[in-house]
RNA sequence: GGGCCUGUAGCUCAGUUGGUUAGAGCAGAGCGCUCAUAACGCUUUGGUCGCAGGUUCGAGUCCUGCCGGGCCUACCA
């Protein structure tokens, strides 16, 4: 059996996520895990909460809260929203589990018996007042190039000049404001990603049919200037997972915790060692996915990410799994995005603006919102979210083309013929031209799915809707009753078989609704190989019933009145 | 500054290794149907493929330059 390890860029714990965060990974590697079993493989898909950080400290601190209740509270909000749109995670972790902190050491150490990580000492600046070390663009000054007051740390907004903190003219904690900052000596180590760079160069250039985003993006780190550099993993914070080495202590790294980006993609495994624990697994049930010297060989591993994340899961982490030199699973296939932007913007958590994933399942079901975003995916280039679009898709696509074809041709059924499957006719020509139409549809849908190009697949499986409509309008059943009674029943046996088949088809997109039309026509649902073979499902006397309107439409008033609403200020 | 991506019909996008009349959905127009969520079907109007050169028998596709949009640039994650 084809065994599929999928994982999605873990959301940060810091707030409720806004549907370009959704859209950018999570649901795109549902659609993704939801086929890989529609069609028989054995899928582990993992998600998790990135919990550490400066930011995370700071929004708890913001909610009056201890960064631990903080990220528990915050983790079962996004935990409930993923529930709401569908996502079928195997496991949604944590990266602040006992199973990471374990994991994460254990690479720390394996990496610094390898000679990977080195000891630096760095000037750091401190804030008294907040009693913590000021990442650098937690610290805001006056620019020494142009005289822009609020210039950060790291970067002039205003004269894009890259800054060090020391450079800026009265310095202040973004923080708390105070000028009560100073620069003290501490001690960090890094991850010598240098003394990998050929490996990582090597591997990347042998990446066959990558996405271009995520192999240009992985280069340019690679050869620009020196080359790739060695990165901090550590920092000076409270929360996070605590410097070891292994299970051992870290000679002068008391105090410290690993930097979350060295920690975050450990998750993924650690993730999946929590599934095993919560399922009463034993540890080889984790270790088959993720340990290719105990069964992992044969495991296809497919990341999912916005181009953010990028660096951090071309580079970093293979650097990561590949200096431990532990028989651990690399990754085969990285799927990058680009960005959704909001109605000729960015979305914007401070200034209100855009719909965010709790406000969406307030306004509207899942499957509308999954299936706009997903047949809008930014695959190639950044897309945008209008209400027109919007509006647009879900009437058109949704209610129009897929819903009405339900609802007329069982209550078309229900009029004529009762609850159940008419018997008599026979099918000919026609029903079998709609047959080769699906096959060969389905080919492309399949092609497309398996290739993750999930726009091209949203495309196929409308026109596959699209085909029932231009089925029924041709043979006219309804015309037909009239004379030939027996022949519009054959009609309406074949349209109706339509329905599971849609419903099967549908599932990875629209999974509320594919199961209302599978209940509807009491059927399990179930990928169909073959279109002839697949619309015999439903025999003469099958009983089923008329759902309700799947998709109610979005009228001008209420797209007009969201659109002032999100607008932000 | 550097790097990458991008510019195709009113809108959102497809266009495989350069090959005959550049495609789809939406929006617009006309016709048809009346089973259905005023739904559906058929037909149809829109494009000197950002601009200017170049390579070629042939360029939306390759090269150069210019113009516009976006992203990244390593201590936010």
């Amino acid at each position: 059996m084809t065994r599929t390890l999928i994982t999605s860029a873990l959301p940060y714990i810091n707030g409720v996520k806004h549907l370009g965060n959704l859209v950018g990974s999570q649901l795109p590697s549902d659609v993704y895990a939801r086929y890989c079993r529609a069609i028989g493989h054995e899928v582990m898909y993992i998600c998790a909460t990135d919990e550490h950080g400066t930011p995370a400290e700071l929004a708890a601190k913001k909610a009056g809260q201890g960064v631990e209740e903080f990220c528990t509270q915050m983790h079962e909000v996004q935990a409930e929203l993923a529930r709401g749109f569908r996502l079928s995670f195997d496991h949604f972790g944590r990266s602040s589990s006992p199973q990471n902190h374990k994991l994460t050491q254990y690479f720390a150490g394996r990496l610094a018996e390898n000679g990977l990580i080195e000891e630096v000492s760095e000037k750091q600046v401190y804030s008294n007042t907040d009693g913590r070390y000021l990442p650098d663009r937690y610290i805001e000054g006056e620019c020494p190039n142009c005289g822009f007051a609020d210039a950060r740390g790291d970067q002039c907004e205003n004269c894009t000049k890259q800054l060090d903190p020391t450079d800026l003219i009265n310095p202040r904690s973004a923080i708390s404001g105070s000028t009560d900052l100073e620069v003290r000596e501490t001690k960090h180590l890094y991850l010598r990603q240098s003394k990998l760079r050929d490996t990582l160069d090597k591997w990347i250039s042998t990446r066959e049919g990558w996405p271009v985003l995520t192999t240009s993006i992985a280069k340019k780190w690679l050869h620009d200037g020196d080359g790739l550099q060695d990165r901090g993993i550590t920092r000076d914070l409270d929360w996070g997972v605590p410097v070891k080495r292994g299970t051992q202590e870290w000679d002068g790294m008391q105090g410290k915790v690993f930097y979350v980006w060295f920690d975050a993609p450990i998750e993924y495994i650690a993730a999946t060692a929590e599934w095993a624990e919560a399922n009463g697994h034993e540890p080889a049930e984790w270790q088959r996915w993720w340990c290719t010297d105990k069964g992992a060989d044969d495991v296809n591993y497919v990341q999912f990410m916005g181009k953010d994340n990028v660096p951090f899961h071309t580079l970093s982490f293979p650097a990561t799994i590949m200096g431990a030199d532990d028989n651990w699973k690399l990754v085969d296939y990285i799927k990058s995005f680009n960005y959704l932007n909001y109605d000729g913007g960015q979305f914007s958590t401070s200034k209100g603006r855009g719909v965010f994933m709790n406000q969406a399942l307030d306004i509207l079901p899942s499957d509308y919102w999954r299936w706009w975003l997903l047949s809008n995916v930014p695959e190639s280039s950044d897309s945008e979210f209008t209400w027109e679009s919007f509006q647009s898709g879900v009437n058109k696509d949704l209610a129009d083309v897929l819903g009405n074809f339900v609802s007329r041709i069982t209550k078309f059924c229900r009029s004529k013929f009762g609850e159940e499957v008419p018997a008599g006719g026979v099918y000919g020509a026609a029903e079998q031209a709609v047959i080769d139409q699906i096959n060969a549809r389905l080919a492309s849908y399949n092609a497309n799915m398996a290739a993750m190009e999930v726009r091209k697949s949203a495309a196929d499986l409308r026109a596959i809707w699209a085909i029932g409509n231009e089925y029924l309008q041709a043979a006219a059943p309804w015309s037909l009753f009239k004379t030939d009674p027996e022949a519009s029943a054959a009609i309406v046996r074949f349209a109706l078989n339509l329905i599971p088949l849609y419903a099967a088809l549908s599932q990875p997109f629209i999974p509320d609704a594919a199961q209302t039309m599978g209940e509807a026509m009491n059927v399990d649902l179930s990928w169909p190989q073959d279109a002839a073979e697949a619309l015999q499902t439903l025999t003469a006397g099958h009983s089923f019933s008329v759902p309700e309107v799947m998709f109610a439409k979005i009228s001008d008033d209420a797209r007009d009145e969201m659109e002032s609403r999100f607008a932000g200020v």
